[in-house]
This record gives C-alpha cells, structure tokens and sequence, in this order.
DNA sequence: TTACAAATGAGAAGCATTAGCAATAAGGAA
DNA sequence: TTCCTTATTGCTAATGCTTCTCATTTGTAA
C-alpha cells in the first residue's frame, strides 16, 4: 500500500496538466483508482484513500469523482442500481460482463461495438459519443454452485 | 387517459396468470407502463396511477415495480444515475439511444447484440442472460442548436 | 361467507450523493 | 519568500430515490 510518495507526485504533475489545482485529496484519490483495478465505487475510494489521508472527507471524494469525470480521466459505471464504480479511463475501449451470483466483473473488449456505434449513428442521424455494452450472467463457479 | 376499466380487466386477467393476486394496484401500474410508450420513471408512474386510484402509496407503486420486474413482465433500465426506468418487456430486443441534449430516448434493434452475445459467452465460459446496450451522443435537434 | 395469507397505505428509515459555508491551502504576483 | 486571491476542503445538514415497518385491508381458496 505504500509505494506512495513517488507516484503521487506523478499525479500530482498528471493533475496540473489537466489545469486543476494538484491537491494532496486529489492526487490520492487519482492514485487510488489508479490502483484499483478498475471497479471501485465512492465509498471503497474514500476508505482506501483515507489510509494515506485519515482526514480526507467524503464530499471531497465525490466532489474530486464529478471533477475527474469532467476532466475525462476517469469513467463512471452503472453495474447496478444502487453505486456507481470509477475506472481509469481505459485505453482500449472494452465493456463489462457481470457475474449474478458473485459480482465478479469481466472485461471484454468488443470489435462489433464500433460497427454497432457506425450504424446506430448512421440510421437515427445522432452523434453517438458513448458506448456502453453491459451483460450480465452466469460465470463457471457460480453455474456450479446453482446445480 | 380513461379508457380504463376495460383494459384495466385484461390487465386483471394478466395478472393472475402469473400467480400473484391480482390488485387494482397492481393493476393500474401495469396499465400506465403498458401506455407509457416505454421508459417511466416509479414517480412518473406514481403520478399517473393516482389518476385512476388517488390513493395509491408510492411503496406500492416500488413493490409492484419490484414484482414485475422478478415476473420478467418488465425491464428496468438503468439510463442515468438518479432513476431507474421501466419498459413493459418488449416483444423484440430492443436496446437504447439517449440523446445528453433534450433526454429523447431513441430505441433501436440490434442483430449484432446477438452474435456479440454469442461470443461472450463462448469466450468467457459465462451463460450470458441479458445484453443492455446504451449509446448516448446528440441528436439532429440538438446538434444543430449547440453550433 | 369465512379464514388466512398476501398486499396496501402512511410514514419513518436507509443510503448514496449533493449543497452550504466557514476555514484552509494552491499558485501566481510582488 | 511573502502576500493575495480564489479554488478547494471538511464538516454537517439536506436531498432524493428507494426500502422497510406495521397496523389495516383485500384477494382467494375452501
């Protein structure tokens, strides 16, 4: 967990090229997701962070999400109804296959969204800015376990 | 709005069949998402059902939404962050396009859901039950509005 | 018609998220 | 460096959607 200092500082200097103030809270969090493997919602951000930072408060979490979210560099999920989950904006686009029986997220990437995104935008006429495939099932384990 | 009652007793009939009991409440609910050309928030239904039964609670209105949807009679979806939406469970698979201007939801069909589907579940071993496809981007409208 | 479980209404409670505001700290100017 | 301005923070209260509780009512099968 404490690799810290070092790469800090390098969101810090990935924050002030963003042109926001680079704060502590803000390089802490960024680090955070960095570090997550994807899939973290508010709340498991704010304790994890807290570790670094006791003092950190929730509302700067989410504050520091909606402000991230802005800025492009992280993306915001809706596996289900009641969080939202962060993820360092990816660099390949993939989507998301989610477990029933035990959460578990997959990620997959998905060559035929692009086709799908062309011609959804070509027939209704829309500017398409966004895809998000969301599918949920059934993994190995969980089939196992239901029988 | 009232051609009521006699719809209301299809819906009635509908009902029982599924094996709960078979309300006025319920109903009525399921009357105003049949109308509803899709995508009714719980308070938009709420509001609509009191129409027809002043009464109604909002609880009943979220369990009987609870109960639909565990019926398979409806779909929930998952637009934006605050609400959740609901669409009598379509006769085809239909998937989402949202426009971020003026919120217009456009519905298409997509044949490459399937064989994408298909190769999800072979590739990750999972038994895949839904595909929730949701594009967002800018309509005709709304494009031109924002040059 | 009766009896019993299921469903309802009304309001309270629960949670994730947001807002308000005084105190603090970042970053540029002197 | 020191000062100034203003964005940012922390704390707490508030909001809004959704769920829960429980006394009362209603559907259904006998």
């Amino acid at each position: 967990m404490e690799n810290g200092t070092g790469s800090l500082e390098d969101d810090r200097k990935a924050l002030s090229v963003t042109g926001i103030r680079a704060t502590n809270q803000r390089a802490i969090v960024l680090e955070v997701i960095s570090r997550g493997q994807g899939h973290l919602d508010a709340d498991e951000i704010y304790r994890r962070a807290r570790m670094n930072q006791p003092h950190i408060s929730l509302s700067t979490v989410y504050r520091t999400l909606q402000a991230f979210k802005k800025l492009g560099l992280i993306d915001e999920l809706h596996f289900d109804e009641a969080h939202h989950y962060y993820e360092i904006k990816p660099a390949f686009e993939h989507q998301h296959l989610i477990c029933l029986g035990c959460g578990k997220i997959v990620e997959f990437e998905c060559p035929l969204s692009q086709k799908m995104k062309k011609d959804v935008a070509r027939e209704n006429d829309f500017e398409v800015t966004s895809v998000e495939v969301r599918m949920t099932g059934y993994c190995p384990q969980c089939r196992q376990d239901r029988t």
